[in-house]
DNA sequence: CGGCATGTTAACGCGATGTTAATAAAATAC
DNA sequence: GTATTTTATTAACATCGCGTTAACATGCCG
């Protein structure tokens, strides 16, 4: 998440995290900032301290009431000690100083990712399909805040499928990989998981597990 | 660890930082910081830069060699993007301009601990499960003023669940953290301890420990 | 039409886990 | 040095659920 009311910034910004493989989702006040957090899923945030509406430390303790262990960062034009000591007090992990580096933001950011308890994110162990979010790490299919934990087959088949996306992986590969093993009964197997997943899926109509007759499955993601 | 040529500085930041309850020890220069590091225990180093005999990268280089996990802040006159980005890819947590703020040192500090994986020496590791209080210094589960004392095994168990809180953690590696070896008496072993703290834990029913076939436990604080 | 690949559901077997109790080992008290 | 208590391991039995397999349905291509 990224709060900030300059958009030429803003925008830069988004392009730069983007660009490094992070998907960011910009905001331009606090208000809306906070609704966009409750009801979305980020695992990091990056906020200006001023901002319109609501403050930047008004929001951030906010966020920190919904999720503690959610990592902030601060963009802070002044770089008054008062300010960042309230910062700290709140349970900010860093702040960055305008104008800054956009390579210093980056380092920050994994320096805090890679300290953090939270699954990393960079490290892949979290996909976003369609309306669902999957945690691999913790085998969990989240949707609307209902949570479905997988067995382990499930999720090692899922991750195999989203880092596939839109693409085609085949059979032999899967099998090979998580069944060690590509006789009949493995096949049939595999066959029976692809429909538990698709049933599990089916409450998002825009994505499907397409079957590639005689070559594999695709996880088709057309949200 | 504090590594700090100019003795004026270093001899001030040892007291404030005492003060405030850490135990520190001062080296004045790469050489002798790093034999001092192989032999004592360090939980947090902040590196001076520019150093005698061996500078503060090379030190952290070293030192992340040996411990990949600990954290460092370096002490830096120059503020180079050139420098920070070196050592942000040592691995290095964070940089503090001279002149800096004690109190700011202070928060960096904090907030890197918070993040840290590491248990915290300088407040008694102490955890939050729900209505809870664990103690892990004293083996110590409290809940509405009833305490109960918990035996080794049972803390160890407990705070490898506490630092994955929310996050599954695998039966492999508990067994070898605690147990040693992950040979069936083990794993049998550890069931038994679970279903312990399962038992202490029954009084709130925001809390469980779930069970993750084949895989490990979880910890579930929904509090 | 017939063979083959896949979709889907249900039933089964077995390994993994939950739990309690018994035993062994270690720490502590006296 | 012995008795008592505490702790961890092992045993024993119950239960659960994962993954496999079976069984049947569908669709595709020759």
């Amino acid at each position: 998440m990224l709060v900030e009311d300059d958009l030429n910034l803003g925008f830069l910004l988004v392009e730069f995290l983007e660009l490094k493989g992070f998907s960011v989702k910009l905001y331009r006040d606090g208000q809306t900032a906070f609704t966009g957090f409750q009801n979305g899923h980020f695992d990091f945030c990056i906020l200006d301290v001023m901002l319109p509406k609501m403050d930047g430390f008004t929001l951030a303790k906010k966020i920190k009431i919904l999720n503690g262990q959610i990592p902030v960062i601060f963009l802070t034009a002044r770089s008054l000690k008062e300010d960042k000591m309230k910062g700290y007090e709140i349970g900010v992990d860093d702040y960055i100083t305008k104008p800054f580096d956009e390579d210093e933001l980056l380092y920050k950011i994994h320096a805090i990712l890679n300290r953090s308890k939270l699954p990393k994110f960079s490290e892949e162990s979290i996909f976003q399909i369609g309306l669902f979010r999957f945690d691999f790490q913790n085998q969990q299919l989240e949707m609307d805040g209902q949570k479905r934990r997988l067995t382990e087959r499930e999720s090692s088949l899922l991750k195999m499928l989203c880092l596939n996306k839109n693409n085609v992986i085949r059979r032999e590969q899967i099998l090979t990989a998580i069944w060690g093993d590509n006789d009949y009964f493995a096949g049939r197997s595999l066959d029976v998981f692809i429909s538990k997943l698709r049933k599990y899926f089916s409450p998002d109509p825009s994505i499907s597990i397409e079957n590639v007759p005689k070559v594999g499955f695709i996880l088709q993601d057309n949200s």
